[in-house]
RNA sequence: GUCCCCAUCGUCUAGCCGGCCUAGGACCCCGCCCUUUCAAGGCGGAAACACGGGUUCGAAUCCCGUUGGGGACACCA
């Protein structure tokens, strides 16, 4: 018999969009998938009914399409062993559950939430661990026909063997984990919903996956599903249990946390490229020589491989992404690049409105030029030509009040600017430095103050494509204007405290 | 508290079946060059084997312990 093709899956619970940890999970699943010639799945666990929305598996499918990863199987496509919605196997559970009821390995538990709760906090208080301590273990059929008439609860409990339990991991080598590690646990809810580790391995097993690779969170869940699969009767399949990526203090990083984005949705309203996130998620526990790390997708699917998988916990570094996401940028063709910056302003509404708006953001996105970190670098670094009206900087307006001379040179440079022909940058800064020399201004006094006069801001893309970008009218519109704030009061100065 | 995982520059990491390591690459930071600003680019620099014991001729690399960090102990996933 031939080896069996690689089967692995990303399991998601529709409770959110698309955390950057799971894009992270469901990058190493299908790296290893594609490398391999195998199947990718994708399965919605969404037993969790109080928080699992259809809009958030929407969302979760969406950010993965995004970032390019695809999948042979799932909700949306079906497969073989569908449905890929855990909601929609409830029957299987059932059965399952029963099936281990039977043989005496499972057991109904008529314990209410309130008496687990007050069980476990008096085994805390006496200093043991908070375990379940098999009240309904060894029931006799009388006393569960009892329970039932009193309109208890009835939920499955998995009967653990008191036996120690050994995860072989990819990553990690063999894990083994003592025989009181865990008490019996719930493996169909009162509800009639499975638990995660119940549907997880009944599913897994069921979807005959070869290698399950997810989050270090899932290692000691691991402990109970070995049990799981052997009172099943199905094969394990190969575990790989990824280090967690971590907030800057070192914590597990997730939603909370405030300031910083951590899900993929907020890395593609920021303007990240999907190609450039891929390329850093990979190093995020990830390397192939230490010394090599830009990456195409292609290159990836190619080189990846779970023995080259580190098992630290890695913080994830957003100077890097943006330094990498730059890299990227910078790498691509103009058109391409403008035509992504366009895409990018399109889908959050923010296109300039204007007939040539194409041309004008080839125009901006080359005037932009190396500045480029993110799309919306186009925005910030273009953003006075934009529309008609633009907002000056009070401090690089005083700046430009304090030089000397500054105001002739902003005049007669419009009066330049006015006749230049043809107005085209190179030809419009022979002629400013021309200006320059005559007016024995050095070309610093003349370019800052007339960047400042056309940008509003201290840092902006080369004078000259400024101006080209503008066009001529505005252009000298803006500079005749900057002429007219030596007649102001200097409003941006405490000047008249009253 | 109990169990499990992890431990190289601030961060991501290479090296970890011992000598090739006075520990390599990248981000960040600093300096210089280029330059109309800011970037980008070029050159240079600062910056780490958590600690303590072993084993060995020799340890970042192997073993034990300590410390630190993290995860899990739910009718959440």
């Amino acid at each position: 018999m031939s080896e069996p093709a690689v089967r692995v899956r990303f399991a998601p619970s529709p409770t959110g969009s698309l955390h950057i940890g799971g894009a992270r999970t469901a990058l190493f699943n299908w790296l290893f998938a594609r490398g391999r010639g195998g199947i990718m799945a994708l399965r919605v666990e969404d037993t969790d009914l109080e928080r699992s929305t259809a809009e958030s598996e929407r969302a979760v499918l969406d950010d993965l399409r995004w970032l390019g990863i695809d999948w042979n199987e799932g909700p949306d496509v079906g497969g073989p062993h569908g449905p890929y919605r855990q909601s929609e196997r409830q029957s299987i559970y059932r059965k399952e559950a029963e099936r281990l009821c039977a043989a005496e390995l499972a057991y109904p538990c008529f314990c209410t939430d309130e008496e687990l709760e007050a069980r476990r906090r008096a085994a805390q208080a006496a200093g043991r661990t908070p375990q379940y301590d098999g009240t309904c273990r060894d029931l006799d059929e009388e006393e569960r026909v009892e329970r039932r008439a009193e309109g208890r609860p009835e939920s499955i409990r998995f009967r653990v063997p008191g036996e120690p339990a050994v995860v072989r991991d990819l990553i990690r080598g063999d894990v083994v984990f003592p025989a009181d590690a865990v008490g019996d646990f719930v493996i169909l809810r009162s509800n009639g919903l499975p638990t995660y580790n119940f549907a997880c391995v009944v599913d897994d097993a069921a979807m005959r996956f070869t290698h399950v690779i997810r989050g270090e969170e899932h290692l000691s869940n691991t402990n109970r599903q070995v049990f799981l699969y052997r009172a099943l009767g199905y094969p394990e399949p190969a575990f790989a249990h990824i280090s967690l990526i971590l907030n800057p203090d070192r914590s597990k990083m997730s939603k909370r946390a405030g300031e910083a984005a951590t899900f993929v949705s907020e890395f593609r309203a920021q303007g990240y490229l999907p190609e450039a996130l891929i390329n850093f998620l990979a190093l995020l526990g990830w390397s192939w020589d230490g010394e090599r790390e830009m990456f195409s997708r292609a290159d990836l699917v190619e080189k990846f491989s779970l023995e080259r998988v580190n098992a630290t916990p890695a913080v994830f570094n957003r100077e890097k992404l943006e330094w990498m996401n730059g890299q990227y940028l910078r790498a691509m063709p103009l058109a391409e690049r403008a035509a992504r910056v366009r895409a990018y302003l399109a889908e959050h509404g923010r296109l300039p409105d204007r007939a040539d708006v194409d041309d004008f953001l080839e125009r901006a996105t080359a005037a932009v030029g190396e500045r480029l970190k993110t799309l919306a670098d186009v925005e910030g670094y273009a953003g006075f030509a934009f529309s008609e009206s633009f907002d000056i900087d009070p401090k690089a307006k005083d700046e430009v009040l304090a030089r000397k001379g500054a105001r002739e040179a902003l005049s007669a440079l419009a009066e330049l600017v006015e006749s230049a022909d043809p107005f085209e940058p190179a030809a419009l800064e022979a002629r400013a430095r021309e200006l320059g020399e005559r007016l024995g201004v050095k070309a610093g006094d003349l370019f800052f103050p007339a960047r400042v006069a056309l940008t509003g801001r201290k840092v902006a893309p080369g004078l000259f494509e400024v101006m080209s970008l503008l066009g001529r009218e505005r252009t000298v519109l803006r500079l005749r204007a900057a002429c007219a704030w030596w007649e102001e009061p200097a409003p941006s100065r405490p000047a008249r405290v009253t």
